[in-house]
DNA sequence: TTGAAAGCGCTACCAA
DNA sequence: TTGGTAGCGCTTTCAA
């Protein structure tokens, strides 16, 4: 396969004015150039990326860290993150985490060994002083809020549409709110900030008998569902960490022909249109674009976007 | 940030000895390896991908085109490349391509210049021909039935199912039946299969004004529904490309207050279960695995599924 | 068992 | 306006 030296050679002229030609820089006489390119379409010659990136230094890629995807979550921050890398003639690599610190430790060590030259992290396990121990090796960016630490982040402000719901299930009259949560509030700052806004609301702290932890997907939401049930709570609303697992949750109530709590999801799913479920859109999409912006400029700035409470 | 040389330097061996330490070699002395290990622990070194891949001729990467994400079909298809390509420990890098050749066509150059070293093609505008002029570059995987050509593939096989669900549609007594298709026949390997199998059962040609294409997701079912109100068409049934599609065209008839068609949609999702819809499991998780297995092998064979009709 | 040296293909500095 | 050359950081022969 042809290189640049063969250009070189094929042309008269040295690799550095092949190399100028290739890059658009100044100083190469238009008929030098037009030889040159001849030659390049004449031998059907491409340039290697690994070289190019070797040189340079950085290879256009950014790695995109994200736990699974089987949640629409990370679909939606993914077509965000894609459209925007698309547009600054960016790649992506999608890198699975499954939530594994070791995993995510393995990555940081990828963007050390230059396979990429920032990443996105979608979720992240390890610490956020860890994080900022690796940003010397290339931009890193996350989608939460990194508080006051100097970290690149494009997240979503979940506070007031948390107050939103919360006061509007009090409104409501219910009392007994289950909370569905992804993972305990001390591992995770979502959590931790639904917690804050029921106390702000309900002037208490949630009931933790009737938190659970661990909810990702639907079949989570049916499973706590007949856990409530077993230990026969009283409960009367479900605040659930995403519509998918409010719709599973509502399944099993149906299934076993008991009365079906009043539920409320997140993320705008399809699921909560069909079932005419209030929910939380945390405009991911929108997250998704400035967190790659950020990634290739490599500012350490924060994007911030209020998320939606929707009433239905 | 410390390089191989180094590591030798501090050592007093070479860096062809670090080399050999570093990627498992024979013939290092246990005490010369030790000593090495030692030194790129306390130098915390890591090796340079690109230069690595520059030398060896690969970066260990898989290029995926796909059109868009928004529809399940590439989001199965994704998970299940992305789950064969950890395990293999290579990574997958995303490429839409929104069905423009000429994208496609710039991803090929991409794999010429050694971005990634295997191409899978979840879906491709461009010829099987063309596809074929690349494989001298790289593994290339497509994602339909390629026919007699000697073209790697991990596909549905779709007719199958397609024929048990139309007949069981017409078992039911439907007669009015609407298709909704991602792409026009004539652009779509998939469509095509369906209107073919449709007139395998039927024995007639779908009805041309109830066919509507350029259906992705749920909202584009929604507004199929509502053009098929306006244009007043006899209609009792409405066979989806997709679970979320029938779901959304579902609820325009719910919120109008018409009565709602049968129907029925395609890759088992939540949706379908909810509403307790019938639908076509097409196992892409399966046949992702499958087409990352071939993208990594190098093999130019074919792994084919058959896709599962599911009554409900 | 180890090391010198020749690539891998490109960029960029410095002279001419 | 052009070219020589020294990197970029690693792997891999071939000798020793």
């Amino acid at each position: 396969m042809a290189n640049i030296q063969e250009i070189a050679d094929y042309t008269g002229f040295s690799k550095s004015t092949v190399s100028r030609v290739l890059n658009q820089k100044n100083y190469v006489a238009p008929r030098t150039r037009d030889l040159i390119e001849a030659a390049i379409v004449k031998l059907d010659y491409v340039p290697n990326a690994m070289a190019q990136g070797l040189s340079m230094g950085q290879m256009h890629n950014i790695g995109v860290v994200l736990p699974h995807n089987e949640h629409p979550y990370y679909t939606q921050l993914i077509n965000g993150i894609m459209a925007a890398a698309f547009a600054a003639n960016y790649r992506i690599m999608l890198l699975p985490s499954n939530y594994e610190a070791k995993v995510e430790l393995a990555y940081l060590q990828q963007l050390r060994r230059k396979v990429f030259d920032s990443m996105i992290f979608t979720s992240h396990e390890i610490s956020r002083q860890t994080l900022m121990t690796y940003q010397k090796y290339g931009p890193i960016v996350v989608c939460q809020d990194p508080g006051c630490l100097p970290i690149a982040a494009a997240y979503t402000a979940r506070v007031p549409s948390y107050v939103a719901a919360f006061e509007w299930i009090k409104a409501q009259g219910y009392q007994h709110i289950s909370l569905l949560a992804t993972r305990a509030s001390n591992v995770s700052a979502t959590s931790k900030t639904t917690f804050q806004a029921y106390e702000q609301v309900f002037h208490q702290a949630p009931e933790p008998t009737l938190i659970r932890t661990g909810i990702r997907k639907q079949q989570d939401g049916y499973a706590a569902a007949a856990y409530f049930v077993t230990q026969k709570r009283p409960l009367d609303f479900i605040f659930a960490n995403a519509d998918d697992v409010a719709a599973g949750a509502r399944q099993y109530y149906l299934e076993h022909d008991l009365p079906v709590p009043a539920m409320m999801g997140q993320e705008n799913q399809l699921s909560s249109q069909l079932l005419n479920m209030a929910t939380i859109d945390h405009h991911l999409y929108e997250v998704g674009e400035n967190a790659a912006k950020l990634a290739i400029s490599g500012a350490v700035r924060q994007f911030r976007v209020e998320s939606e409470f929707i009433v239905r």
